[in-house]
Parts: C-alpha cells; structure tokens; sequence
DNA sequence: ATAAAAACAGAACGATTGTTCGGTAAAATA
DNA sequence: TATTTTACCGAACAATCGTTCTGTTTTTAT
C-alpha cells in the first residue's frame, strides 16, 4: 500500500481500477511524449505506472489502443479547458484570442496527456484508430471554426486558410518553446495580434 | 565520425558509390516520412533502395547516422533552393514572400529528402546527433532572420515571434496539406499576405 | 464468511530489431 | 596482367519488441 496519491481525485470512491487507468494513461502520454509512439516500449510504460507488463494488458487491449486512449482523454480535457477558457467572454477577437491562449497553455504547460496529443500522427497504425484520433481532433478544431466564423473580416478573407495558419503556429510552437522567455499566454496573444492588426475592420477599440 | 560530403555531384562520373550513396539517402527518407525514424527498419530502408542490409552499413556506420545524413543533405538542399528562389528579388516582403514560397513547395512537393527534413526531431537520439541536427537547422532558419531583419515593421514588432509565427504556419502545413486545392504557392503567399496586412509600412520609415 | 470477479505478476512466446561476421564478386589501381 | 580496394550479400548475433499464458492475490458482491 502506501501508494502516493498525486492527483486530486475529484470523486471519492472510485473504483480502484479507475485510478490505475488514469495512471497508466499518463505514464504512456509520459512516455509518447519523450520518446514517440514506436520507441516507447510497453515496458517501460508499465515500469513507468508501477506495474507488471501484463497486468497492462488487463487495462488496455494494445498499445494502438493506449495511444488511441491517450489521444481522446487529452483532447476532452483540452476541449473542456477551452470551452471553459472563452465562456462568457463576448467580444469575437476577444473569444478567439482566449482561446489561443488556453490551447497553447494546454500544449506548452499542460499535463502529460495534454502535451502528449498534438505530437503524434504520422505513424501509419491500424486504420480505425487512425480514424478514431483524427474525428477527435477534427472535432475539436471545429471550435475554432466556429470561433473564425463569427470575426468581421475583409471581403475575401479565406476564414479557413486564416484557420490553418494560426493552428498551425501555435502547434508549432512545443518544436522551440522554451519556458523562461515569453509564456504561452504572451506568445499566444501576440500571435493573435499580428492578424488582427490587419485583419480586424469591427467594432470599437480606439 | 564520417565527413560530411553532401554534395550531389555536379560532375558526370562520379564513382559508382556514391550513387548508391545518394540511392540509400533517398530511400531511407522516404521511409522515415512514411513510418518515423523510429518505426523504420534498416531492412526496409535495404530494401527501397535494393540492397542487402549488410551493404547499407558499408555506407553509413548506424541507423542515427542515416538520419544525420537525411537532415544535412535534405537541408543543404532546401537551402540552396532558397537562396536561388530569392535572388534578384529587391523589395523585403516580396524576398520574404519568395523565401516562404520556395519553402512550403520544398515541404510539401519536393523530393523525399526534402520533405523527410521537417517531420523529425523530438526523438532523443545520441545528444551528438540531435546537436548536428539542430545546428544544420538553426543555420538554415538564419536565412529567414535576415528577411524579417530587412521589413520596415512598426515600432516595438517582434521580429523573433513574428518570425517564429511564420515558419510554424508554414512547417505545420504538411500534417493537412493535401493536393488538390490551394498550391502550396498560394497557400504561402496568403499566409505572409494576412501578416504583411497589418505589419507592412510601406517603403521607408524614420 | 463465501464465492465471484477483478487486479496483478513472472515467465515465456515468436517475431523483429540494429548490427556484425565470413566470404564472394566487381571494380580500380598497379 | 596481378593485386589491392571497394561493393556486396546471406546468415547469424544478442537484444528487445508486443503479446499471451498460467497462476496467485486482492477486492467486491453476496
């Protein structure tokens, strides 16, 4: 016994297994993260949660469907943190920018599962799970879909080219950030800034 | 270690090895692209390039070194291309356009080498071979500090994140780039367009 | 308390990994 | 020509891979 318990469990009596779920999905984000998907072995993900290789197994069917696992927990959580990120804030660029402020924070500073989501993908698993992970994803990109759709932009602005190259900026961003400079939140709201200085024509704002 | 002769040869009779030289660097590349560094076999590698795996290593001492030799060669070439792409060219926003053109075209429609370079990095290799590889990278990203170094930009611009912001629009383009809709051209082009909207000054300022 | 179910581990499986070895064919040098 | 390099291969190496098997302990439900 005696078994630390880090996190926070937001319920009380969760079932044992559960906990140990969790903990073998953040040993393997833990470990996707530091050494990719394919090098990564089975091993050290179960050394790495505490526990015998098998007993692994007993949890989840493959290491595909770790990965696939790791995957849908991080991308909920993010979605969540975001939703609740630009909740309540009204303002289109003001939205948009709350919540590239909450996506590169999750990237660059959030937990493992969180940073482990965005550096996977070129591997050619198993096509289901290939498909599985890229609904997710598209499903949470919609989000910003949505939020491009309702900013005043210049006739002729392509919303989803615009899309495109700010995603892609911020998930750029974990190949070179380094913390001790500017934070996530500065970067993401500089990034942001850089568009709307020629982009926005709405609203107030001296 | 072995000395870097990365240079496609120009000259017509080039000894029968280095064709094969050149043979595995491109076979190995299209692998790594297709699987990652880590899920490729030397044997897969052997085979794309038709030889035995035993002879590959009578070209290159290990599997890292082979991914070494992708990223020099890969960025010596990109490098050369960009600096061909920019030549004659005076105006600082229309070099810059130029540089970022040449760039997403060499990333998402040139050779396999080319593309193989930008896909590749968070692995932790041998600590010598991750600092050759950066060390090739920084070089060649120094190119683009020049350009940004030459734009007449409003005061207090950060030309680093703005910088950064760029590359990473264009470096993330290969994860949903897909042939058929816009060029990478035009893709680039619009991209440097939504910055230039707001940052270009025009021609000289105090 | 008892029985069923869930959690767990150690050892082993066949397959595959990067790499090396012994030796042969081709090419370059003399 | 003869001889030394270079190019090349098939087989084998030890290590590690993902996974499964057999069985025991712990938890849960009755």
């Amino acid at each position: 016994m005696a078994s630390a318990e880090i996190i926070p469990a937001p319920e009380a009596a969760t079932r044992k297994g559960e906990m140990q779920r969790q903990r073998i999905l953040e040993a393997s984000a833990g470990q996707f993260l530091r050494q990719g998907y394919a090098a990564a072995s089975v091993r050290d993900i179960a050394d790495a949660a505490g526990i015998g290789t098998s007993t692994l197994y007993h949890y989840f069917a493959s290491k595909e469907d770790l990965l696939v696992a790791v995957h849908e927990a991080g991308l909920a959580s993010i979605r969540a943190a975001l939703l609740a990120a630009i909740e309540g804030v009204e303002e289109p660029w003001a939205r948009l920018e709350a919540a590239c402020v909450a996506h590169l924070q999750a990237l660059l500073e959030g937990g493992l599962i969180f940073q482990a989501v965005m550096r996977e993908l070129p591997s050619v698993f198993d096509a289901d799970a290939l498909d599985r992970i890229r609904a997710t994803r598209d499903n949470y990109e919609r989000i910003f879909q949505r939020l491009l759709d309702d900013l005043a932009l210049p006739r002729g602005t392509d919303r989803h080219e615009l899309r495109l190259m700010l995603l892609g900026s911020l998930n750029w961003a974990f190949t070179w950030y380094r913390p001790g400079r500017s934070t996530p939140e500065e970067l993401a709201r500089t990034f942001v800034g850089f568009l709307r200085q020629g982009l926005d024509l709405g609203g107030d704002t001296p």
